[in-house]
DNA sequence: TACAACTCGATTGTGCACAACTTAATTGGG
DNA sequence: CCCAATTAAGTTGTGCACAATCGAGTTGTA
């Protein structure tokens, strides 16, 4: 046993995971135009809107220096709007379009379809679930 | 309950834990000049060298896209050497240098941090893996 | 009220991930 | 034996992630 052993690194198997779920998100989502990362924004778009940068980066975790590019090939791709908000001009507020709006039931069936692919039991998907949970906020904590 | 919701997307989880643990190991790891990928790659070659950069890929998951780039910052490095196979001159095995070999006592400690940095035990850690795992192989079965 | 501290967002620069493509070497079937 | 198919790396282009920095707007306080 090698502590240094690949296969033995949680770390590895969370980043191969991620990157297997991204990989089959690909292929759903390029229909849609939309990437990923793009996708999940959106999803926190057609729960609540209109958000500020700064309210989007608290619910993905993301800086402006990731948010600000991506919001800009929405903008360009027609989903969303930016404008200052008028109450405070240091924030921007990012609303659907209808066109964006729209997109939400083209979406409507991926979660579906990615659970199935996941293979898992709900039982299974729970219990992991909130173990990544517990993972993530001790990994932060302890980044702290 | 909403299928969109961010918080009941298992990828979301996924994704934000491996993001987690980037940070933490961003940390860790500036100390020795490595980025988180590049401690992968050498975490591979420690174990088992030369590889070429084929078998790197598969070990990894990762495409020449990726590594070749990478491969060429670790050189620069003066962490590996790369070589055309004599035997295959297709291939380009990558090995150590001493000063890459060396590099690998200053990076023994870090996985028993981290593993104390997840706030888990061995059972709960085991658990993950082995769930982890299943969900990979799935979302790749389901990719093909 | 003046101004220092802070907040928000955008920008710049580095590096990873991957698709699509190119080039060079190897292999195998006719 | 030859050439078409395959394989291995590398390159190019797009997009994400994040650190560091900047400028404009806001807030708290002396």
């Amino acid at each position: 046993m090698n502590a240094l052993h690949l296969d033995n690194q949680l770390c590895f198997a969370v980043h191969a995971a991620s990157r297997a779920f991204d990989a089959l998100y690909r292929r759903q989502l390029t229909e849609l135009g939309l990437t990923y990362p793009q996708y999940l924004v959106m999803l926190v778009l057609w729960e609540r809107e209109p958000l500020s940068v700064k309210e989007l980066g608290t619910a993905l975790r993301l800086d402006s220096g990731t948010l600000s590019p991506l919001l800009k090939r929405l903008e360009a791709a027609g989903l969303v709007d930016r404008e200052r908000d008028p109450a405070d001009e240091r924030s921007v507020l990012v609303r659907l379009t209808p066109e964006g709006a729209r997109l939400r039931e083209r979406a409507e069936p991926l979660p579906g379809r990615m659970l199935e692919s996941t293979g898992m039991s709900p039982g299974e998907l729970a219990d992991l679930h909130a173990a990544l949970g517990r993972l993530t906020r001790s990994l932060t904590e302890a980044a702290r």
